[in-house]
DNA sequence: CATATCCCTGAAATCGATCCCATAGTGGTT
DNA sequence: AACCACTATGGGATCGATTTCAGGGATATG
């Protein structure tokens, strides 16, 4: 590989030279601008980020963990990161931590001193932990809140209390609420806000879980959800409430008909299931890029110490709900 | 941020053996040692990884490049790459390129310089672009033959000659196959791979696409069969197969009694599906860490130039196929 | 006691760039 | 002619580590 020494003798300039070439083009005079950059062309030169960064103090990469690339939730708020970053020129670097707090740990620890920023999506690490951690490096974290960093919040409130009226609306009168980690920010918010929806509306609400964010945890789901009757569900997530779908299906359960079924996430597959999800929509593109503004922010020396975005959620009703079976105490 | 000059006054030693504390820890007299454990602890330090790497001229990072994490095929290859790379004691860093070759230049440039080494999974990319970017970067290929490169690949042969001895066997006479991107190398190999089979069990194959490999593809595909007839289908992955089955449930069409219906890939979503969906098992997990053994080959120096891993595919029966609605000519 | 051997340590060069500072040269102004 | 302002360039320190090489000191050997 050349160096810029290499370019420099080449094009008969001081190295000083060759590196303005590359980083102020206008101060370089015309003639050695020109030498500089043909010399740079047959030697396929390109400046060396190790080097450059290590001098500059700055990598201009940015950092993402996410806990599971496979949850179909996290892909477009990858996606959205990335694109955001770019626009700021900076490259992303994605590592998923398999929901686990040990992996997202040893993650955070590698990426922490190679970027100039880590975004960090639904952390389960313990708060402790992830303070040491990320000491010393710009952090923002998605749906979680830590007091003094920088947070992008998706707000379920709005979406879980639709979820309600429309259940109440169509006639249920109780709720089961398929719980999601319990460690997760995101449960224990999209309860809370179950809790307080429902309490509003006069709703009961019963809990089953905690189950892993999979498919598999809602087919497991489905068979207990039978088993203790209850004419409406609402999953921590899509993934749980497409499993359960499945389950319910296979076990000749009408879905809609004789149970409802509410997910939150609003994936892509939401959609493309039958009947197709309603399901609690979470700006998960929308956050990404939430969190990389915010990031940006901090980097650029901001005040936003403690500053929190928030995100509101929507229902979004399509086939899987449905007035229960036998009419309940509507009137 | 503490460096090393720091623990190295701190601890009453040179640089020199502060470094040797953390790279060789037995030279060191166990004294000293101690101490510089001991100041390093206090101070927070950790080498930094940049310093190291323009020293050492590694960096210890794997780069991925995925055209799309969000088709379900990638996340489990990515996690097992990744998987692979820290057995190995390196950091992966994942890019997704949006199925788009200029945002896969973009990403392979970003990241040549920062890894070791590169993965490229099924990249889209001109052949002499890539040659040129990754010129001095040691690259594996996955799912793209390129001379020289060194590559892993999955060979759709058995899958394919599984699948339509299946559909023959079932009694269907023409398969139609959805195309995936033209230009996609496992678009070539599949497509040949099933005329192949095709010929040789004297099956009619007609074609339909070319569809990008999403959902909905499958969708638009769908009323493209049902327009034109025909009693098998084989898609170029689960996405578009997954479409299909959607649209050709809406559509009042049952599927595997009407239409029988193949997809290749077997992602999890494979399963999921109502009626579950016959598939040709493409082994991600083995392919990325295949890659990963690879790459590690090259990187210690090993003769593996144009070597070739390939992974066998094999087909799935689930409930998406049956026999055609009016016996075809079985006898 | 002199010398060889072994361990441990420190000095200094190095990786490849950036960037502050000094200066040579040019042109304009009085 | 003298001076100033300004532009383009080069020299050299620097980022934070690794690594080679040489040497000091302790112990063993003859």
């Amino acid at each position: 590989m050349a160096t810029i020494s290499d370019v420099a003798a080449r094009a008969g300039v001081s190295r000083s030279t060759v590196s303005r070439v590359f980083l102020q083009p206008q101060v370089v005079a015309e003639d050695a601008r020109r030498r500089v950059l043909a010399a740079a062309d047959t030697l396929g030169y390109e400046p060396s980020p190790v080097a450059r960064s290590l001098r500059r103090g700055r990598t201009g990469n940015l950092g993402l963990v996410v806990p599971d690339i496979a949850n179909p939730f996290f892909p477009p708020l990858i996606k959205a990161v990335q694109r955001q970053a770019r626009r700021h020129q900076m490259a992303l670097f994605v590592a998923d931590s398999d929901e686990h707090a040990d992996d997202e740990l040893a993650l955070v620890r590698a990426m922490a001193k190679q970027v100039d920023g880590l975004i960090l999506a639904s952390p389960r690490v313990a708060e402790a932990d992830l303070r040491a951690l990320i000491e010393g490096t710009p952090t923002v974290v998605i749906n979680r809140r830590l007091e003094g960093i920088p947070a992008v919040v998706t707000t379920p409130e709005q979406g879980m209390t639709q979820a309600v009226e429309h259940l109440a609306a169509l006639g249920h009168g109780e709720i089961v609420y398929l719980a999601g980690p319990e460690q997760a920010y995101s449960n224990q918010q999209r309860r809370q806000a179950l809790e307080n929806a429902c309490r509003l509306h006069g709703l009961r609400l019963s809990e089953l879980g905690p189950f892993e964010p999979h498919f598999e945890s809602g087919v497991r789901a489905g068979d207990l959800v039978l088993a203790q009757g209850g004419s409406a569900v609402v999953a921590y997530n899509d993934q749980i409430a497409l499993g359960l779908l499945a389950r319910l299906s296979e076990r000749g359960t009408r879905v809609a008909q004789d149970v409802s079924v509410i997910g939150v996430d609003d994936t892509w597959l939401a959609r493309m299931a039958s009947p197709a999800l309603t399901t609690v929509r979470v700006p998960a593109g929308a956050a990404g890029a939430a969190a990389v503004r915010l990031m940006v922010d901090v980097l650029s020396g901001g005040p936003v110490a403690g500053a929190a975005v928030e995100l509101a959620t929507e229902l979004i009703v399509r086939s899987s709900t449905a007035a229960p079976p036998r009419p309940a105490a509507t009137a």
